[in-house]
DNA sequence: CCAGATTCTGACAGTGACTACCATATGACT
DNA sequence: AGTCATATGGTAGTCACTGTCAGAATCTGG
């Protein structure tokens, strides 16, 4: 690696940290862009260029965690058993969030406080679970509506949304992995009162 | 009621009306507020404050239809069985859905060219979501960590979401509610690939 | 080690969404 | 009509974000 590389991963760095820094200390929208620059002692343009808005500061590791996961899936060979990669996927996306759980944590934290970046958060989630669909249909080669893969996908955000948001809610409750467990588990068993077909 | 609210309503139509001319017409990015304020003859700080961002210029009618089925679902009388109550929110929201196709099909095509669209249509869904939570944490006085709410109202987030953006991409194939038919039987079923527990 | 090509940087000027504020106008009520 | 409450629209300002460009830093080939 080059020096350029070095450099450009150092900076990014710095912006970030600098960025989280000021946010928790003084909240996202109390924070502008230009004191995050000032704080890394970069030009704002700079930092536009590393990060392409405000909320990309905050979301990126989530949005790594997720995407991560979603490229080992699109690496599996074809014809694999969907519902074992599918959990295989969910516990790849709570490894990552368990590795730092501090980091995550700050984030759900501010989303809670900023209407804007819980937008962009809930986006990002979005955005995986659509490519996933996308992923799932090329590899069953599902029907015209592909209702399945997109209740399959559907279904796999979901769990990962309500085991990480229901960790982050509870700090002295059960484990990422523990809760992940007893969702699938309450799936399995049809716990849920799910809606009925007429 | 009085003349006031009547110009209210007049007003708030006018300006959502030539809003969506608008943006229809030149593309939401290629529209300024100010020209949309301009089109309904009203100053620019009027029109903020019937709609608090250029947003919800878009997303009213959406928003609206998934929160007045909320609504009717909280004045429900608690004990009644939840799985058909929840069929019969999905049924509402997809009525009103259904009781204007075309202000839906441009919403979703103005969401599908914008990232800012699509991520505050999203963070309505989202937010739908979370409170239909609440109320079924309500109705349940469920365990702490309410995981079976959660799943419950995510799943049924999930369906509506599916059925609509299914409905969206197919103008020419099955109707909402056939399409709401398939997805609850294929979920009764079981002929999804869900993820499994170990 | 040097010259030229490539990339990175920060400054400047601008756009547009959104906020706070206030004088004026307009419907509501007696 | 006169008074009160609310609606309006204008002004000034903040801030996220974009486009551009000259100069600085890094890389590459000789």
């Amino acid at each position: 690696m080059g020096l350029r590389e070095l450099k450009r991963e150092r900076t990014r760095r710095l912006i970030s940290d600098k960025a989280f820094e000021l946010f928790t200390d003084h909240g996202f929208g109390r924070t502008t862009v230009e004191q995050i620059a000032a704080a890394a002692e970069v030009g704002p343009s700079t930092l536009y260029r590393y990060f392409p808005t405000k909320e990309t500061l905050v979301l990126e590791f989530v949005e790594n965690s997720l995407f991560g996961a979603l490229d080992w899936f699109r690496e599996q060979p074809v014809g694999l058993d969907v519902p074992d990669a599918l959990e295989q996927v969910i516990a790849r996306v709570l490894d990552q969030i368990e590795s730092n759980p501090e980091r995550v944590r700050a984030v759900y934290e501010l989303a809670g406080q900023t209407p804007s970046l819980s937008a962009h958060l809930t986006d990002a989630i979005w955005r995986w679970r659509k490519e996933l669909t996308v992923e799932l249909v090329r590899r069953e080669a599902g029907d015209g509506t592909a209702l399945t893969a997109k209740l399959a996908a559907g279904t796999t955000m979901n769990i990962i949304e309500i085991v990480v948001e229901t960790w982050v809610d509870h700090p002295d409750g059960p484990t990422v992995k523990q809760l992940a467990e007893e969702t699938l588990h309450l799936f399995r068993d049809n716990a849920i009162p799910l809606p009925r077909a007429r």
